[in-house]
DNA sequence: TGCTTATTTCATTTTTTTTTGAAAACTTTG
DNA sequence: CAAAGTTTTCAAAAAAAAATGAAATAAGCA
């Protein structure tokens, strides 16, 4: 008698490729873990992300295997990058979370609060640099001043290309 | 009786900015953790970018406070990232250590090397998925196919566009 | 309002990453 | 080719990051 979906009691509706899913998490448990991210949101995003319907948080964490705690942080890091989001289902007090896939958004997003942040500070860190330059051996501070302006240089680039790399992405 | 530069027997000839030295060091550890690399090797590289002459691995251990180790692991790291290279010094057989400061270069082979492999094992991954459709159920497929799609412009997207950058950095 | 269910928080544990330090392996030179 | 100096390697220690699980909090419902 075979039997390729056995219930197991968990997902009586939603249907899962089995397999799709698994490559699916593989694949974003790396390129989360590329962004700095640990793994567990990789999971969670790359579950989501092949999920016909929102799925609950305690799904989440029994499809996983994971724990409520690391599911909840999780949700509360993708939610802040604006990689999920809630939707409601009528009847269930639960929140179902879903995934949001335009990833051309998630990445303007994710320069503007984890990358930008960091260059406001370094152009802080390098006006600092200038400051300390003494102004007592002037071949030296010829030298200071040719590394400082690259730092500056780099920066600027930095600041104004990455916002513009989002805008970019054309898919 | 003012002294600003005691002679501390470590470092007879070369002069330095101390102030300089920390913001670069700082300015270093915190960009090269965005690119995930350890503490040890931002150090080096920062200390390196201010310093008027090459230096040798102990004067970085000294001068830094870390162990040979580190500092041996961490010369390794930077000279596969092309970010240091050696210099020779006549009468001493020390490799002497320079910072590589064309940050075009550096960028264009980080990507190279430890974005682009990434991507590549990306498209293979995305493969695997469309060979797992079942082609059981066209309406789930048809939901499934259009993710992977999704998948796959991502991928071909950062494929070309990353390369590219490193080109736009004009500077 | 009180009861039940869902979610967040956070101290502790586990896992992973980085650093250390000492031994091994090279390298130059006398 | 031995001796001294230099660099690498790698097992063990330390530090940092992430996951766990249970208590606290919040939120929906009767």
């Amino acid at each position: 008698m075979p039997q390729s979906t056995p219930i197991t009691g968990n997902q009586p509706i939603q249907k899962s490729n089995k397999d799709l899913e698994i490559e699916s998490i593989d694949f974003f448990v790396r390129m989360m873990s590329m962004l700095g991210m640990p793994r567990s949101v990789g999971e969670i995003y790359g579950l989501l992300y092949f999920s016909t319907t929102p799925l609950p948080m305690d799904q989440i964490v029994s499809r996983l295997g994971i724990s409520l705690g690391s599911a909840s942080q999780g949700l509360k890091t993708l939610r802040s990058l604006k990689a999920v989001r809630t939707s409601y289902v009528p009847g269930d007090r639960r929140d179902h979370y879903l995934a949001e896939t335009e990833f051309r958004r998630l990445f303007a997003n994710f320069i503007k609060e984890e990358i930008m942040p960091h260059m406001e500070s370094a152009q802080e860190r390098i006006q600092r640099m200038e400051d300390s330059l003494s102004g007592q051996d002037e071949q030296a501070d010829e030298f200071y001043h040719i590394r400082i302006e690259k730092l500056k240089k780099l920066t600027r680039a930095g600041g104004r290309l990455l916002p513009a790399l989002a805008g970019l992405l054309k898919f």
